[in-house]
RNA sequence: GGGCCCAUAGUCUAGCGGUUUAUGACGUUGCCCUUACACGGCGGAGGUCCCCGGUUCGAAUCCGGGUGGGCCCACCA
């Protein structure tokens, strides 16, 4: 039977290597069982990523896969990592001190991919494995594998047939510390301080005029001035030119309602570009082009003797030379937002350069529409995705100049400049080791092969596509598509999420996945974001060195989704305390059912009462797991388990159970103590599976005939089990017992104190019923005699005597 | 500036029109070694359910308006 204390390390490695030699978890592509898919979200593999905030999210979904099993699904679950992408490209540079300037685009590429399997590997074992997800690791794929790439690759050829993607030189999205463009969706706000500058500038006909800007360093760049067509001060002024001081050029002044004559001094230049303000007037307009600023972030030549000066640095020497001049009349102090690289947080620039794009702008509606196909889990989240679908300003941008990625399958034609893709067929390539396959349009032979990558969403895009194998086996696909879940978190709903459903869309007019659901987002003890560079990180493996894993999967099975948690060590003493109450239970649950099989038998009231309220908690934990209200479910559970079965059903049938004497008392008790705690184990199983396990194996694998709970399965409801009667006559027997217990520690007495009577007064209808409990009242309670009477104290529906 | 979410005892949380004198847990406190569990059991204390209006016979729950927090987006040159 099970020993005094739960050994959770040795028990947690023991069911661990059980699972995972018998593939208990495997996806069976034979089976008839309907299929839940899961998208999981591949991870990073760069070290130090993986926080107890990831512990959590992949845990969560993790409960969700062990649900879905036990409810009879064929559960599709592959793990994954991302291994493609900036993050593994700056952690190589930064370890081994190098930068993709200094060595091949092939060997950077080898240490890159090296190091993320390394990486892979730790996480695997440590996090992943450690904490008992249920993967069928036959599924694995990471984004950096030739099968992604591929599909990646494909789906870029797909959409250039389709006509949905251009090359276009525009202005673009620029991280000067990357070296690459971005797409809209890798900009993050921040706040700093910076200077509002008024500035002369000298009109050609004689006089001047105040504008303020705080890129004075942006002036070599300027080619415009615009005023509010209302602006009574300035009305005079449009059509008239001004000369850009320090730099000379003359430039028109014009009238464009978006200037906020209240912002500066009411009047705006514009510099090729700044913002992306500069971007819509100088396309409206059709003003030149005139490019100031170098893609690392330096003024070029049209800067005169400020070249190569990086920006601040040329920001404060033409401020100053304008001081001089006697040009600057003021400065302010201006709180700005500044859009900045997510990865690095430099501030961007635009920058004309040649780029690739996927179309998005002209779906705006039908992206719509897709979502609102899709279940959003909580469904508000919906509503952020269209806020970000409606608002979009820009195509998706899918080139990025950088080395470690998927690249794209595109030469130019040395002689007449035409692009070719890549056939299907030949897919994956790196055109910058094969030619085409034939020859250009032109007759030419000769090309130059595209040294840019994707960006990384070009493949965590197909992630659906990736997992499900959809060019390697496109019949099945057919079958798997949309996929059942894709879990995720908030953050990315612009990307991941967004992305996701625009391609699907392009590819196969379908949604990607039946259901989204947002993941709990981990705040600090003082409900802050972990950001490793904040130092309020806490690791994983810190947790586990302190607490069970089935402790910290209890903690994960409180969390809401979609909602954000602080993390607090504390909330764990709750898991800890559960995972022991349910290994003494179930201790002395076992003893009792030592050799005991169940049969059916005649049930007493209190057993009518339990098995009642067991098949609500049944319903409740299904339906909300259904929803993934993983925590209302587990709560429900929980309740039950503690309060009803142990608290008060197993203390009502313990005279009995210790009786020496077989008697019908006894067996209608096991029999339900068999089945209440074998669905205790069961509905709790997703959530704390270890614990669970070795408690099913001592006892229940051998009389449920099943190799493990985890494929057992999931208890059903049965209406016909609700006894509405027997709940009222036993919340009553409750609510006694209870009272009882009040008067004997009120007194100082022990519980088993003997009494002598008690006498209830009750409604004469439930008299027949409740006398039906008395054996159960009598040992429960010590005492000798019970009748029906007089009461004096009120409990509940009843009142009641008590005489020691 | 726009959108979304949240607001319940010291802390976390359930409830989301009447079944509630608001649930459970952590913490706190008194009693009890009760043949599973003292890593426990039984009790207790602890709450203007953020504020102001409204709808309703009835509001923690619905509506409007505040206040405070969080997130997403936009943005002023």
């Amino acid at each position: 039977m099970l020993d005094k204390r739960y050994n959770a390390e040795e028990i947690e490695k023991k069911w661990q290597k059980f699972w995972e030699k018998n593939k208990l978890y495997k996806f069976d592509s034979k089976s008839k069982k309907p299929i839940y898919s899961i998208d999981t979200p591949p991870p990073y593999a760069s070290s130090g990523h993986l926080h107890i905030g990831h512990a959590l999210h992949y845990t969560q979904f993790e409960i969700i896969a062990r649900f879905r099993r036990m409810k009879g699904y064929n559960v599709h679950f592959p793990p994954c990592f991302d291994n493609n992408g900036l993050p593994t490209e700056k952690y190589v540079e930064e370890k081994f001190k190098i930068s993709k300037a200094d060595t091949t685009r092939a060997e950077f590429r080898k240490l890159c991919l090296k190091e993320s399997r390394d990486i892979e590997k730790a996480y695997s074992d440590k996090v992943f494995k450690r904490l008992g997800h249920s993967y069928d690791w036959d599924l694995m794929y990471t984004t950096i594998d030739s099968e992604a790439q591929k599909v990646s690759q494909f789906s870029f050829v797909d959409l250039h047939e389709k006509g949905h993607v251009y090359r276009a030189e525009e202005p673009t999205l620029w991280c000067p510390h990357h070296q690459t463009a971005l797409a809209q969706a890798e900009l993050e706000g921040v706040d700093r301080n910076t200077t509002l500058n008024y500035i002369y500038f000298e009109l050609v006909d004689g006089g001047k005029i105040e504008i303020a800007t705080t890129r004075p360093e942006l002036l070599p760049a300027c080619v415009g001035i615009f005023v509010h067509p209302e602006d009574k001060r300035y009305k005079k002024l449009v059509g008239k030119k001004a000369v850009v001081p320090l730099f000379g050029q003359k430039v028109k002044i014009m009238k464009d309602e978006h200037v906020d004559m209240e912002f500066g001094s009411g009047i705006v230049m514009i510099c090729t570009f700044g913002d992306t303000n500069d971007i819509e007037w100088w396309k409206k307009y059709k003003l030149e082009l005139k490019v100031c600023v170098t893609k690392d972030g330096e003024l070029n030549e049209l800067a005169g003797k400020y070249k190569g000066m990086k920006f601040t640095e040329a920001k404060q020497a033409i401020i100053g030379d304008i001081d001089k001049e006697g040009l600057l009349i003021k400065q302010e102090k201006l709180q700005q937002n500044v859009n900045t690289c997510w990865r690095c947080n430099t501030p961007v620039e635009f920058i004309v350069t040649k780029q690739w794009f996927i179309k998005a702008l002209d779906f705006k509606k039908e992206l719509i529409k897709q979502g609102r196909k899709i279940n959003w889990y909580p469904d508000f989240y919906r509503v952020r995705y269209e806020d970000w679908t409606k608002n979009l300003g820009w195509d998706w941008c899918i080139s990025r100049q950088r080395f470690y990625g998927v690249p794209m399958p595109i030469w130019y034609c040395k002689d007449c400049g035409k692009e070719v893709v890549a056939e299907k067929s030949e897919l994956p390539i790196d055109p910058t080791i094969k030619k085409p396959s034939k020859k250009c349009k032109c007759g030419s032979d000769k090309f130059e092969a595209e040294n840019d990558v994707f960006d990384t969403w070009m493949t965590s895009s197909m992630s659906p596509e990736i997992s499900v194998r959809w060019l390697e086996n496109p019949k099945e696909f057919k079958n798997r598509f949309p996929i059942s879940l894709r879990p995720q978190s908030h953050d990315i709903i612009r990307t991941w999420a967004f992305y996701t459903i625009l391609k699907s869309y392009l590819h196969f007019n379908e949604i990607p996945w039946k259901d989204i659901a947002l993941g709990t987002y981990i705040l600090d003890d003082k409900g802050k974001g972990m950001h490793k560079s904040k130092g309020n990180v806490v690791w994983t493996h810190e947790v586990l060195e302190n607490y069970d894993v089935d402790t910290l999967r209890y903690w994960v099975g409180t969390a809401t989704w979609g909602e954000d948690l602080a993390f607090k060590e504390n909330d764990l003493i709750a898991g800890r305390k559960f995972l022991t109450k349910l290994w003494n239970a179930s201790r002395f649950v076992l003893m009792h059912l030592e050799g005991y099989s169940p049969k059916k038998v005649e049930l007493e009231l209190m057993d009518k009462w339990l098995l009642s309220k067991m098949n609500k908690v049944i319903k409740e934990a299904t339906d909300n797991f259904m929803k993934y209200n993983t925590s209302v479910s587990k709560k429900a559970v929980e309740q039950f388990f503690w309060h009803d079965l142990c608290d008060n059903y197993l203390e009502i049938v313990k005279s009995a159970l210790y009786n020496e004497e077989d008697s019908t008392r006894k067996e209608s008790a096991k029999y339900i103590l068999y089945y209440s705690l074998l669905n205790v184990l069961k509905l709790i199983a997703p959530i704390i599976p270890h614990i669970s396990e070795e408690i099913y194996q001592k006892y229940y694998a051998e009389q449920e005939g099943d190799k493990s709970v985890h494929i057992s399965e999931w208890p059903k409801y049965e209406e016909k089990l609700i006894d509405k009667n027997a709940e009222e006559i036993g919340n009553i027997v409750i609510d006694v017992v209870s009272a009882v217990r009040r008067y004997k520690t009120g007194k100082g007495l022990s519980l088993k104190t003997e009494l002598n009577k008690l006498v209830i007064e009750c409604d004469k209808k439930l008299e027949e019923d409740l006398k039906k409990t008395f054996d159960d009242l009598k040992g429960t309670l010590k005492v000798e005699e019970i009748e029906f009477g007089k009461g004096k104290e009120k409990v509940g529906k009843v009142k009641i005597s008590i005489f020691e």
